[in-house]
DNA sequence: TAAGCTACACATACAGCGTAAGTCTGTCAA
DNA sequence: TTGACAGACTTACGCTGTATGTGTAGCTTA
């Protein structure tokens, strides 16, 4: 009679850190940041809540696990390129990781445990730039530089497009008609946003690209300077 | 005997919504964006949480509040200026309102009801860049990288450096101390984290500067194209 | 002066949050 | 067979935002 477990009708599946952290991201990808509780995630393992303490320390815990997945979902610099394709490439592939999961940003830098994927990307970058020849404070300012864009740039990715597939123009178009009674006193941003956006549409990865051509022109110049 | 309260002991100053919004913006600059929450602005203004919702819809109206408040803050572009001057003081006093109130970051962009100051600092920043040449294309790329670095810069600023008054090479050379075990995996990180940073400090301000002026320097070579 | 309206502070209650603490059960080693 | 252990479950606590209903002070109007 006790042996009936042993084949039992539910071979349940045993639970991990990797299933947890793969489901908190599937989560927050498709139903945003607020919607990670542990309660859902729970649920969505087939599991009660309490149950998942048993596999991660805390929700904190699962933020810094997640946090370092998306982190080893970015391309690190190539040694095999010049320095500026390579740090391109980087950049892109960042944008890419952070445009996928929307929640991330914010919470990327700040953490106080930073996994080996965060560390072994970060190293990666800073050699990359000292062997491209860059002093040890343009190194500093080179990376400064190109963080703050990109995560800037995603920062206004995520809160500026909106959550579904529609495109940015039809959002510029129904803020313009939103705002129409006070309009006249915002000219330009009628022009600009009105007109010019509205019409030709916005490609994020096509502006993205704008802005860091521009600085890694700029970087380049300063490449054997002080 | 009615009378009594005319004359009464407690004038009880009522409360409005400046008040109300004032109080949330103290209240989250000095205990974090967590510590904003309706019970505890009640008692900060010697009321109950319900009491709130006579001034204010909800949270969110709240949060608009005092992100207009924060954009209020933020000197537009001087017209009196050439536009280079014009977009520097705004990006270092845009970098100002952000180091300020740390929290407001990520709110900034992304809320459904744009105030007044908003419109009119997009307003004045477009207008600037229009009336400097920038072809309708190129301002809006021009926005684009600027905004994106100073909102990515006020991030990094936030999640790097420590709420108190440590200095940065305090910070960097713990983490260093604290990841010993694994440092000769990430030899670069040693070196400029480790060497350079702890030893020269990190002043914000300056490091902020530098990648602006790369920007507007790289911005201007554009000024008159397509 | 009295009636009634309005503004606004308060009290209660509810669902959902993270998680501490304790309990139950299936599996495996000795 | 027994004992240990892993791991899922239950309950409970103090938080959160806020819906709903009550009480009252003060002004307006008859």
């Amino acid at each position: 009679m006790k042996r009936r477990a042993q084949a039992s009708a539910e071979p349940r599946i045993p639970l991990n850190r990797e299933r947890v952290l793969a489901a908190a991201i599937a989560l927050a990808d498709q139903g945003g940041f607020e919607s990670l509780t542990m309660r859902k995630l729970a649920k969505e393992l087939g599991v009660e809540a309490m149950s998942l303490y048993n596999h991660v320390a805390n929700k904190d815990d699962i933020l810094d696990g997640i946090i370092e997945i998306v982190f080893s979902e970015i391309e690190p610099p190539s040694t095999e390129v010049d320095w500026k394709t390579a740090m391109r490439q980087r950049a892109i592939s960042t944008r890419e990781a952070l445009a996928r999961h929307r929640w991330a940003i914010g919470l990327m830098e700040g953490r106080a445990n930073h996994g080996p994927a965060n560390l072994s990307l970060h190293n990666a970058v800073l050699g990359c730039l000292r062997a491209a020849g860059f002093s040890m404070e343009m190194t500093v300012h080179a990376y400064s530089v190109q963080d703050s864009y990109i995560y800037g740039f995603a920062l206004q990715e995520r809160d500026m497009s909106p959550e579904s597939a529609d495109d940015f123009s039809a959002v510029a178009q129904r803020q313009m008609h939103e705002y129409q009674a006070v309009l006249d006193d915002y000219p330009h941003l009628v022009e600009v946003v009105g007109g010019y956006v509205a019409e030709s549409g916005y490609d994020y990865a096509t502006e993205f690209a704008f802005g860091l051509d521009l600085i890694l022109d700029g970087l380049e110049k300063l490449r054997n300077a002080s």
